[in-house]
DNA sequence: CTAAAAATATAATGACCGTTCTATACATAA
DNA sequence: TTATGTATAGAACGGTCATTATATTTTTAG
């Protein structure tokens, strides 16, 4: 991949997750990644294709992220992988869900390549719970308790979240041992 | 208050709720409340005053229906918040928080109005678990819950979203007892 | 060195934005 | 009826938006 290109998903990202996608317009994403309109446009086809890549790298490093923090679990997975997602919210700035927002701010189309790929992303989510052994009521309320932590961090401190979800994880009673 | 004034501010809540603040223009505000471009601004200082005065009329009607559910509970106070917690998404279409959404979108300035009342907002549901006798830190893990169910009304069904959510609420292991 | 590719700066396009101005119509109450 | 406040329509304002066009420069590869 370009360097430009990467420049531009890089900062496309931080200010698509600290503004919003329909508050930020492309003269300041090429501003902040120093680099020319026509460079943007030769890379991606429209404003909303960069947002669709933007998302797509994002959601590929979430999941890279759960995926490593569960292979190299020392103790519970289950602990490493709240932990993995506490990491990804202390990282981005309390914002809240970057996929929940991206999907409530294009909602006007459900047929939407954005809307759908959020669906998609969520939906994935829920599915890798299973695919490492939680049963789907075990991993439904995983869901909602991770969900739940992205958007407690955007009004209280991150030690409060942590505790909270800590607790909260800790305190599921699971039917089934992972391994 | 006005008529007029009731009507904008309904219509902007159903419009702001569903594409977002900053992609519905007064225009389209002012046209499906029947309204006259003069008007609103006779009634509100600017689009952000508007949107205060939506984000207040929500946030009331949101208490209201918490505070009345605990009030007119026959069974444990926690089941009725869970359930009038629901019904409020229920009656709200799976497009999240709209306090967060509004925070994130003015999350530019924190001195902001916007971002100052959606803090207070937050702040009130936690204090007013901790009023009604839960300890702190049960009060922090229903928030957690109460979020992680609003979020995850926008990618599963609210039969999969109630199931999760009272299963998770039931699950908690109270400290001390309401009433 | 040269040819192809990538990045640049600038400007035009047409549409929409929030806000303000002007001037007219309608309502209610004295 | 007259006066007052409210609602109306329509246009103008300066600004920003995403997108496209044009033309020039820089970088890269053979």
């Amino acid at each position: 991949m370009s360097k430009k290109k990467q420049d531009l998903i890089e900062h496309a990202e931080q200010l698509f997750y600290n503004h919003g996608f329909h508050a930020v317009g492309l003269k300041r994403i090429i501003k902040e990644a120093n680099v020319a309109l026509m460079t943007l446009y030769n890379h991606f086809d429209s404003k909303e294709a960069l947002i669709l890549d933007v998302l797509k790298k994002r959601g590929e490093q979430y999941f890279s992220l759960l995926k490593s923090s569960v292979e190299n679990s020392k103790s519970s997975p289950i602990l490493s992988l709240a932990e993995a997602h506490i990491d990804f919210i202390r990282k981005h700035n309390k914002n809240g869900c970057m996929f929940l927002r991206a999907k409530e701010e294009f909602s006007f189309d459900e047929d939407h390549e954005i809307f759908q790929y959020v669906n998609e992303h969520k939906r994935s989510l829920l599915a890798f719970f299973e695919e490492i052994g939680f049963n789907h009521s075990e991993a439904l309320q995983l869901v909602l308790l991770f969900e739940g932590a992205t958007a407690l961090s955007e009004t209280l401190t991150m030690d409060e979240v942590e505790m909270t979800f800590m607790h909260s994880i800790k305190s599921m009673k699971l039917q089934m041992r992972v391994e």
